[in-house]
RNA sequence: CCGGAGAUGGUGGAGUGGUCAAUCACACCAGACUGUAAAUCUGGCGGCUUAGCCUACGCAAGUUCGAAUCUUGCUCUCCGGA
């Protein structure tokens, strides 16, 4: 069976570091599973941009970094949203290419969402969002969501949980669900990896304070790397300052210094905390996958042992 | 040294006699999450033997049935004047 190797955990750890490495030493390619890095031109504050010092190559659909091609880089308009869907359908595509090639595809990132959907697949995938239904939901209040959709479906507002019942987020992409229902074939067919593939979950970590320390120093590295005329460039190419905010973390905070709201110290003490704890987001949802064999990277023998670990999959069968 | 303002929970900052263990925001802890996921949302957040009790709004002493809230003294901080 064709192997697939994953490498997830919260941000910070030196997942694509690590992947580097194996990919140089099985001859593998990596495909990033991150809803950030997929925009072009969003380098240093996703942290596509190496902090050492390697060779790096853009090229349309794929960056080769030290030599080893990293798919799914730059492949949409930071103006424009990109979601789950079409990560699932590029990364898929980019799969086959490599599964075709013979070569390891290695699976880096920390966007959980966007794993899942590629290695489980998703049910409602067929159903797009709906501008102008969204547009009319927007500014409802709490309640309205609610009573529109139990309107629409009893049973679809009581399978939310308690937490997702009072997300308007959700609520509305429920309602949109709901009233797209009836029209379509719900018999499409998800494609599930987890069966196609022998798969290796490997997980970078280590505890919460040391952690934080590491998203702290990559913070003031990524400031040294020019993260400020980065925003800066990106702003006057035309993004604007709310899709700035959209972006989340160091984007978002950006924004807030670039239009003078924030000093550079407020800017790092916000967008530090932020960033802890979307780490902690990422832990949580990790957390609940079983299959992921977990390696604390501050482990003195860390490199050692997840490069044998993950040396051993790879020769056994 | 004189005049003025103020001291509240990890932080900022409400509250000016009872319904205050104290609005709110931030931080923090835990969690959810199948088309915005670096997003969005939920719960908790003084202590305990937890339908109750204890300790708390700078310190001390008072007034009152009752004080974070009123009075007096002390300590400290800030602003203005010497």
């Amino acid at each position: 069976m064709q192997k697939l190797l994953v490498i997830l955990g919260p941000t910070a750890t030196g997942k694509t570091d690590l992947a580097l490495k194996v990919a140089k030493s099985l001859n593998g390619e990596i495909i990033a599973c991150d809803s950030r890095q997929v925009y072009k031109d969003l380098d240093i504050g996703t942290g596509k941009m190496p902090s050492k010092n390697l060779t790096v190559e853009k090229q349309k659909g794929f960056w080769i970094v030290d030599d080893v091609k990293i798919w799914l880089y730059d492949i949409a308009d930071s103006k424009i949203r990109y979601t789950v869907s079409e990560y699932i359908n590029n990364a898929n595509y980019v799969l086959n290419q490599i599964t075709s090639s013979g070569k390891l595809p290695i699976i880096v990132g920390g966007t959980g969402l966007y794993l899942k959907g590629l290695l489980e697949g998703f049910s409602n995938l067929g159903i797009p969002e709906n501008p102008v239904l969204r547009e009319e939901l927007e500014n409802l209040p709490l309640e309205d969501l609610q009573q529109k959709l139990k309107n629409l479906s009893e049973e679809a507002f009581a399978k939310l949980n308690y937490a997702d019942s009072k997300n308007k987020r959700r609520l509305t992409r429920s309602i949109e669900l709901n009233v797209m229902y009836p029209y379509i074939n719900k018999n499409q067919k998800i494609e599930v990896k987890s069966k196609k593939f022998k798969i290796l979950k490997v997980g970078l970590t280590t505890f919460r304070q040391e952690l934080n320390k590491l998203i702290d120093l990559r913070l003031d590295s990524r400031l040294n790397q020019g993260l400020i005329d980065e925003a800066q460039r990106l702003h006057q190419q035309g993004l604007s300052l709310k899709r700035m905010r959209d972006l989340g973390l160091e984007y978002r905070y950006l924004a807030d210094y670039l239009e003078g709201k924030i000093n550079i110290e407020l800017f790092k003490e916000q967008l530090k905390n932020k960033i802890h704890q979307y780490a902690k987001r990422q832990m949580t949802w990790f957390k609940r996958d079983k299959d992921i064999k977990w390696f604390d990277i501050l482990d003195k023998n860390y490199s050692r042992k997840v490069e044998k670990y993950i040396r051993d999959w790879y020769n056994l069968s």
